[in-house]
DNA sequence: TCAATCCATAGCCAACGGGGTATGGATTGT
DNA sequence: ACAATCCATACCCCGTTGGCTATGGATTGA
């Protein structure tokens, strides 16, 4: 139900951004002009993906004179790890019910 | 790089579609109707958004007289547990490597 | 000061995708 | 046999979005 889940899955669903969200977290720190550099598209693409996942939380921006640097920041991703993880918990919970079940059915 | 993340990625960004696959993982296998009647949408528009949830592994159906029902596959998301591992990965290695930096600069 | 570089914004277009209604096949009930 | 229910498919529509080029502000270098 939680808005900021909504906005990472839709943010990572570009591949685009999530490759340069990869490569941020690969390789740390980079300039747009860096990025851009083997993004595979032209230099405004990259600025409005990195827009993007700056406004998701993904990513920090650091100005150093007429260049951008960008960075990940992790911590976003932890909406995302507790998503699954309240999946894999009411999996485990019916599990759970089911072997409470059969328990009873056993007796 | 993986073509079954980004497969899965798209798949949830949509919200109508995680939350059909959320209502499957807490309340277990479902019929269409059942699903219909709580999903906000047409019943067409949940058949499509099974399918595509069925595509992607993350439901399995099961067909029964003129009903089918459907559960979720919580095995599915284990390349996204995967990913947002590696990424924890990456960052860790470059803390690594920023620690040793520290200290080699100490010596 | 003037040119060049770096980046962000604006505007545009084509493609994708999620919504709807209409329909038909399959099954169940009468 | 006929009607009714359940679901999937086909088709269309429109909003979103990811790509581009053009442009301009800001900074650096000459």
């Amino acid at each position: 139900m939680s808005d900021t889940q909504d906005v990472l899955f839709r943010t990572l669903a570009d591949p685009t951004r999530r490759a340069l969200f990869e490569r941020l977290c690969r390789e740390g720190e980079k300039t747009v002009g860096a990025l851009t550099a083997r993004a595979g598209v032209s230099q405004p693409v990259v600025s409005k993906h990195l827009g993007i996942l700056k406004q998701a939380g993904l990513v920090r921006d650091r100005h150093e004179g007429r260049q951008t640097h960008y960075s990940a920041q992790l911590g976003a991703l932890a909406p995302l790890v507790d998503w699954t993880s309240e999946m894999a918990g009411f999996w485990q919970n019916r599990f759970d019910q089911l072997e409470d079940l059969l328990k009873r059915m056993d007796q």
